[in-house]
DNA sequence: CCGATTCATCTGCCATCACAGATTCTTGAC
DNA sequence: GTCAAGAATCTGTGATGGCAGATGAATCGG
């Protein structure tokens, strides 16, 4: 009843009918650049996720335009799509916006946790733990992001939490391409000590946790040795 | 021959014929948002811009998408596409967001701001101070923000500079609206402080210089009265 | 066998058309 | 005069088709 046609979307779940196809597009490619599924370097066509998606082009620029704004992907006109390559300098600007951000969103959010999701917060930590003994990156990468924004979004969505997206959605290529070199084995879950800085409503706590858990994961690259692309674009 | 059919696009010199038009699209959106030539929430149609731009929706469309991730629009679906009113918990929210990256920002760059790069800020200081003595404000909010990026941008284009040009493009309508109740009789020039400090090549007062001028614009707000819309949009 | 040129293909880009829901104005009944 | 029902209009949305430039492969000349 929702919507009367329906051509031949079926290939995907349809994540939700109601919505506009560019809105679901958009949060289908944002997974994918979150969990790391997309390689930077790599390049997109407008017609190849369309197919792909069982939706027409028009969707498809429309959401590839947002991701552009988002930094996700750079549309080069005239010639290809591309996820960027990570280069050192970009890194470590990443890396200190999250520093600047991240804490000051898990303190806004604090007073704003109950219970309940606190319960939802310390279940997806366990999944976390069962992802990384399991090896699968995947899982890993999903949880360790619904891990921060189940705590950052405990305050209604605004602006911080935006920017704070937007970091992910351009780190998240990146460090799929680290994990998967490093390996899931020596990974480890710094949360337990943000989990218990929520249960005690320490704020000054938190703030160094999730300090620890951003130097701890992105750190882990430079013990890695650092697999920068050359800046070969533009 | 570039484009065979041209109906009426005589109105804008067209910035750049080259780039791609949903480019140029966004770019002059941009400004106006920057500058504050659109109200909090009024409402962008489409078609009227296609229009009015001489384009037609597609690029707009493309356009207005970019504009929605960047949180200066708002696309409901179904219905119309509206700029953000201000609430005192955005506005908050952005002011702290501001005072956590741009005085990083002014610091990153501080080493690449060479003679030449300071005498044109210098010159659009002058500018400043002579659109607030002629009641310009249109003139006063484009030189405030180059005055902000031409420090910014002196180290050349990064995520952080992203970050922030997101925020100026959420609080430049609303700041239009602010400074037409409070009148540019009330505005001070903060940058001189700012302006010396970079001479003196000292961080640590860019940084001070920098986060004084941010509360100082913004807390006119607070001391003007607060002009907030209620949230009626869900 | 190697290098340069041409041609087929693929790319993003944009204009156009059609559709469905929402809004607004008109119209009608009481 | 008031209010509700219906129609005209306006909205974002999405599919389609075609254009120009870039890419890459096949072809031709040496």
């Amino acid at each position: 009843m929702a919507s009367t046609r329906r051509p031949e979307t079926g290939a995907r779940p349809a994540p939700d009918a109601a919505a506009p196809l560019h809105s679901n597009v958009h949060a289908e490619l944002s997974r994918r650049f979150i969990t790391g599924r997309v390689v930077p370097g790599g390049l997109l066509s407008t017609r190849g996720l369309a197919e792909e998606l069982g939706v027409s082009q028009t969707p498809v620029r429309e959401a590839l335009s947002r991701l552009a704004a988002e930094g996700a992907v750079q549309i080069r006109s005239k010639r290809r799509i591309v996820v960027p390559t990570m280069t050192e300098l970009r890194f470590r600007e990443l890396l200190r916006c999250r520093e600047l951000l991240e804490p000051e969103a898990a303190v806004r959010a604090l007073p704003h946790i109950d219970g309940k999701r606190l319960r939802r917060i310390r279940r997806v930590d366990e999944a976390i733990g069962a992802a990384i003994r399991d090896g699968d990156l995947h899982a890993y990468m999903q949880g360790n992001f619904d891990f921060h924004f189940l705590i950052y979004d405990a305050q209604p969505r605004g602006i911080l939490n935006r920017l704070i997206e937007i970091l992910w959605l351009q780190f998240g290529p990146y460090m799929r391409v680290v994990y998967g070199r490093v390996g899931t084995a020596n990974l480890t879950d710094q949360h337990e000590m943000a989990i218990r800085a929520i249960g005690a409503h320490d704020a000054a706590a938190l703030r160094r946790a999730i300090l620890a858990d951003i130097r701890d994961g992105m750190g882990l690259i430079g013990k890695s040795g650092f697999v920068y692309a050359r800046d070969t674009d533009l």
